[in-house]
DNA sequence: ATACTATCTAGTAATCATTCCTATGTCAAT
DNA sequence: ATTGACATAGGAATGATTACTAGATAGTAT
């Protein structure tokens, strides 16, 4: 028989990399994390998780993906309305920002090159240490361009 | 004598071109806002001008900014911090926003195409409409970099 | 396995930016 | 000058986030 009792997860190693503590509350955030791309806020993942962790405290995922970001899982953005958002996708890339229901996709990987030359050149061209960059694109996704109604008219 | 008893400033003008009325207050934070280049924060503008109208709420602080946007005359800025920041500066550029102090600079027009570029091709490569990019770089400006207290060790 | 200790969680209260509500005041067209 | 629509000011309300604290739990040494 395999001496696999121990199937360590994925998001177990990367806490414990990170020099965290691995915890239930932890796990269910990393793994729902991981597993959208809908870039949710600190309600969203608390509305998400509610239902499995019943005594779950809002603060307990404010907290937590504030580790995780610190710990470099996670990418923290700031969007026009002021709400915090993450983003398990770590790797330099932009945001499609919808006005009208608030939706946060990520950009293809077509633009990938221009934002790593935006970056370098930006780095280049000021005194500044710079040490991240954040691009949104905002507009109107493809289902709230289609609903004319409370958008503009028309 | 010459003809000049009225003479229009250029805010008041552009009020009522956006259809605005012209009121002490608006013409005092479109003034503000012109002559400063580090994006206000409505708290900001409140300060400044707090000693010039001491009766200034911050509520007509925020109105005015959000009408003043919504003529086009003022672009709103989100940074990390989930504070709005006003520019008035509306052509297309990038911030620099120190992480440090929370200073917020314009990035210099050398990097001017490659916005444009950005933007021409993040619309294309999506079905998305887009309306609008917001690019910011993250990092610690010339003050903060030399003053390794509190900043990251050393 | 047990005990210990640092860290984590949850709950409440506090904070901060922003918006809502409304009475009063003021601009500008007649 | 009169008037009606829009602005302002002030206080109360909202909503996201943080602070504080007591109790629970993970990880480690025994």
């Amino acid at each position: 028989m395999q001496k696999r009792q121990f199937a360590v997860s994925e998001e177990e190693q990367a806490l414990r990399l990170a020099g965290l503590r691995v915890t239930p509350q932890r796990l269910a955030i990393m793994r729902y994390m991981k597993g959208t791309k809908s870039h949710p806020s600190p309600e969203m993942v608390y509305d998400h998780l509610k239902p499995e962790f019943p005594g779950l405290s809002p603060n307990t995922v404010y907290q937590t993906l504030h580790s995780l970001e610190e710990a470099g899982l996670l990418r923290r953005i700031s969007m026009e309305d002021n709400v915090y958002r993450y983003d398990a996708n770590v790797e330099p890339h932009a945001h499609l920002v919808c006005r009208r229901c608030g939706r946060v996709d990520d950009t293809n990987g077509y633009l990938e090159p221009l934002l790593h030359e935006l970056l370098a050149k930006g780095s280049a061209s000021t005194s500044w240490d710079i040490i991240a960059m954040d691009c949104c694109f905002y507009g109107y996704c493809d289902d709230c361009r289609e609903r004319p109604d409370a958008l503009r008219g028309e």
